[in-house]
DNA sequence: CGCCTTTGACCCGCGC
DNA sequence: GCGCGGGTCAAAGGCG
């Protein structure tokens, strides 16, 4: 498996028609390791619709994906005590009037929490996608309830669901915050 | 009828 | 050890 996969509709296969200096901000992925998860929302100057921003929670970037052994249906004798290898994850920021943003796979939703100093609830999704383990989590944030964030743990291994017209799509939800 | 959301209970790690 | 908070499970119900 050759490093991250994108958490949007980029089929490996198809390669995607946004113009390269676009900069998404998943290219940077291995550059800011900073432990700064969602404790710096800045800048809206820039951002006249949406805010994306990538973040890395405790610099877990490193290394490749490691199996999580997914406790093989939790009817067998020993649950959940396969070692804990939390997947690498990866959070945005998106300024959105949806919660969900539509990224071309299929999720149900499994879980819903409240969550201490936070007025909105976090919802937990997996792809549905068999034996794609991937999950997310939405929440939005209580300082601006306008800014959603998304969070991402581990790689989809199969295509998109849906057409990659998506993509733009999205694009035309939010627009990618770009320091330059 | 199949897939999805809702929701309370349960599990587990961590700090005190 | 205990309590809290985050994450997951699974039953029940809704919807197309």
């Amino acid at each position: 498996m050759e490093n991250y996969q994108m958490f949007f509709p980029v089929s490996s296969t198809s390669n995607m028609e946004l113009p390269r200096n676009s900069q998404l901000p998943f290219d940077n992925f291995h550059g800011d390791t900073s432990n700064g998860l969602l404790s710096d929302v800045k800048t809206d100057k820039f951002i006249p619709v949406a805010e994306v921003k990538q973040l890395v929670e405790n610099g877990r970037f490193v290394g490749s994906e490691t199996e999580i052994k997914s406790t093989s249906a939790g009817g067998d004798c020993c649950k959940r005590k396969e070692k804990k290898i939390r997947k690498p994850r990866y959070a945005f920021q998106t300024r959105s009037q949806v919660d969900i943003l539509d990224d071309g796979y299929r999720w149900r939703k499994y879980g819903q929490k409240s969550v201490k100093n936070n007025k909105f609830p976090r919802s937990y999704y997996r792809c549905t996608h068999q034996g794609c383990n991937v999950k997310k989590q939405v929440q939005r944030l209580t300082k601006d309830e306008t800014v959603v964030l998304t969070t991402y743990e581990g790689v989809h291994n199969h295509p998109i669901d849906k057409p990659m017209d998506n993509f733009q799509h999205i694009l035309n939800q939010m627009q990618i915050y770009t320091p330059f």
